[in-house]
DNA sequence: AGCTAATCAGGCGTAACAAT
DNA sequence: ATTGTTACGCCTGATTAGCT
């Protein structure tokens, strides 16, 4: 199924897709392409889930190792019947996941908590404190780095522009909420 | 999803090496195994570096845009004789390099091991980061609001209360990649 | 609504390589 | 040997498409 990227004569292979700069050109229908639609059929996405074999198999691989590397990943791929495109998809949603579900404990006041794969929740609490620091340490970075130019290299004095929506970081648009970038 | 861009029909590119947008193919590994033997000399890295001219005008756009979108960079490759793809890489780079080189900070207080590799960053040394992670955002802090002026609506000085739902974010993930697994 | 497969853009780490 | 530059892989977080 899934197309098969790749090609590259050396083999090897994973390949994720990028697309590129385009936007989206898109949107709409599907496929519009008259022409050619011989293309291959498989691109639909068709909707599909994975057999409840493939998702067993994975799920108990995944308790042993979440993060698999590209052997594994291709031998479950291979005994699966999946390709690894598919099994790295797979992984990382799984991953999110339990993630997501992980979080709902709250920590943010420290109160105690969740319990992250073994490490006392203190210990937990300061690094995440940590983590946070560091992001609104890169948000003001970046900032500062807008002002002041390239720090040294010439001169920097002429900030004039107050005007500058593109700050980027995710810090950012956290802090913001949701906001398109324009310009 | 697949394929490609033009895959199909296109072909042939290949004067210039990557054209395409996507580019991404290639094994290589990752750490842990490599055992290939027989890539070698397919996988070679035509490396080369960009003229100065290319430089000097990316470095100059950085400064007012360090986060670029598609049209941009798209506009800049044009310009530049450049791929998209490729300008895209600087300013990623860029970004990084810039960002490595504003953050020194390091733990020195701690006695310098930030990270042990083996698992024994202990709560005293994150609480020294902490603060010290805390007292440098006090000190940009003070800096960008000497350019800013008043503008900032909301406070930057104070963590924790910037509401970031995800608990582990980057820390957590590092430490994680980097010591397999534990226990 | 709630899930799940897939996509996109960006970040981090690092391999490959040139220059010092 | 070290450092800097180009390129790439894998990852994450956010979104989108398609069911149920």
């Amino acid at each position: 199924m899934l197309p098969d990227m790749n090609s590259t004569a050396s083999g090897g292979d994973e390949s994720q897709r990028k697309r590129n700069d385009g936007i989206d050109n898109k949107s709409s229908s599907e496929n519009l392409d008259n022409n050619s639609i011989n293309n291959q059929e498989l691109k639909r996405k068709r909707y599909h889930r994975h057999t409840p074999e493939q998702i067993q198999e994975m799920e108990a691989f995944f308790k042993q190792h979440p993060h698999p590397n590209h052997n594994q990943r291709k031998e479950l791929s291979d005994k699966l019947g999946l390709e690894p495109l598919q099994v790295k998809f797979w992984f990382q949603n799984k991953r999110t996941q339990l993630k997501r579900s992980l979080s709902n404990a709250r920590c943010r006041a420290c109160g105690r908590a969740i319990v992250v794969d073994g490490k006392s929740s203190n210990e937990h609490c300061l690094r995440v404190e940590n983590a946070q620091l560091r992001e609104q340490i890169e948000y003001l970075a970046a900032i500062l780095a807008k002002f002041v130019g390239k720090s040294l290299e010439n001169d920097v004095g002429t900030p004039s522009s107050t005007a500058s929506p593109t700050i980027d970081t995710k810090a950012v648009r956290k802090l913001k909420g949701k906001q398109k970038m324009e310009e």
